[in-house]
RNA sequence: GCAGAGGUGGCGGAGCGGUCAAACGCACUUGACUGUAAAUCAAGCGCCUUCGGGCUACACAGGUUCAAAUCCUGUCCUCUGCA
């Protein structure tokens, strides 16, 4: 597939965070039909460090992935998630934000440029600019300081990467659009950041309110204020039926953490159960001979019973998680194969 | 046999006169997780309940006390050292 039919069909991309998606290999993940995958820019920024996986030569040999693209997210998520929810130490300000890591009590920043800067290092093909992402239900206020700061560094970000001659090396660019539950914002900054021109707009934010519920009217503004011709990414959806729901809407590029963490945790994926879900851990499973989803063709089906998966999710030993993890990748591989024929 | 230590909920283990249905772990039951500081986190976990509370419980049997898992006596077990 060539970059500019990237989100032409639906795409889901399982998070690689660090360089791996947890508990899988590079051929176990290409087992479940994963294509393309998502990386993020502070923490291998952290741990090995940007110019240590250039000098490897990039992360997709890095990783051994080559059955897609590698979409690097700017950090901006980890604005929200350290530090305007206080778990990292660090300053947010209109150049940038700074994160102190407890690990290592070491400082790192990231501005717009630095940002777009690390992730050409990494070697990814779809970049993100740097966003000041918040909760769905902030304040006015706080909303508009998040809108005025995305646009300003997604400004910068699409500077620099025209600096770097992004797209020279066959690289492409996308813009989040902020504005919480506010849809005047949201339409402003999806007006703002569609006149500086990228190549891909991502919805963000927190996805879901305060109920769980999918923000779908907010979504929905942000696709009738992007160009029609650029791909629409909807970060972090989420659960089949918001991603389902959101795939109505015009979106096609989607990743969560939700189908690796919950398979790691015993929640797995089904078409056969009423809510698609199913919780292995639980003590009905200790003797169930069944596959995980009857008429699935994961390596965890194939060849074992819900009795094992129980077992060995529940004494904690890593090959329960590995067998969840492939299931639930797998599941959301058809679930996107389905719908892709249904749109 | 002698000396010492001890017997607490499914298990480990606190408590050593009242605020103890009994800390804290583990196990168990259920739930949550949405651009990953998550192999994490939360709730429940003697029996009954109109959710106010009631009942039975800390080896067993007695006793002291207003009040005992906690003090005393006896019985039965367990462990460690010495013979």
């Amino acid at each position: 597939m060539k970059l500019e039919d990237f989100g032409k069909t639906i795409t889901f991309m399982p998070d690689a965070t660090r360089g791996a998606v947890r508990f899988l290999t590079a051929d176990q993940l290409k087992s479940t039909g994963t294509k393309n995958v998502v990386v993020n820019t502070l923490h291998l920024m952290i741990h090995p460090g940007s110019e240590t996986i250039q000098k490897l030569g990039g992360i997709h040999s890095f990783m051994n992935w080559h059955e897609g693209f590698m979409l690097s997210d700017s950090g901006g998520f980890q604005v929200f998630s350290l530090l305007h929810s206080k778990k990292w130490e660090g300053k947010i300000d209109n150049n940038g934000a700074t994160f102190k890591s407890p690990r290592e009590g070491k400082k790192y920043v990231l501005t717009p440029e630095s940002s777009i800067e690390i992730q050409m290092q990494l070697g990814t093909d779809i970049l993100v600019a740097l966003d000041d992402c918040r909760d769905a239900q902030v304040d006015r206020k706080e909303a508009e300081i998040s809108v005025e700061r995305t646009l300003e560094w997604g400004r910068r970000s699409l500077e620099h990467f025209k600096k770097l001659k992004g797209h020279e090396n066959g690289k492409i660019i996308s813009a989040v659009v902020q504005g919480a539950n506010y849809l005047d914002l949201r339409e402003y900054c999806a007006k703002e950041l569609s006149k500086m021109g990228f190549d891909g707009y991502n919805f963000g934010g927190y996805v879901i309110d305060s109920d769980g519920k999918l923000v779908v009217e907010e979504m929905k503004v942000v696709i009738e204020n992007t160009p029609k011709d650029k791909f629409k990414y909807a970060m972090g959806v989420g659960k089949p039926q918001d991603i389902i729901d959101a795939a109505k809407l015009g979106y096609t590029v989607f990743d969560t953490v939700l189908v690796t963490r919950n398979a790691r945790h015993g929640t797995l994926y089904s078409f056969n159960e009423e809510n698609l879900t199913m919780r292995i851990k639980n003590a009905k499973y200790s003797n169930d001979l069944f596959p995980i989803e009857d008429g699935c063709d994961c390596e965890a089906c194939r060849n074992h019973t819900r009795a094992y998966v129980h077992h060995m999710i529940r004494i904690g030993e890593a090959t329960g998680m590995t067998l969840a993890t492939i299931h639930n990748l797998r599941f959301y591989q058809r679930l996107v194969e389905k719908l892709s024929i249904e749109v």
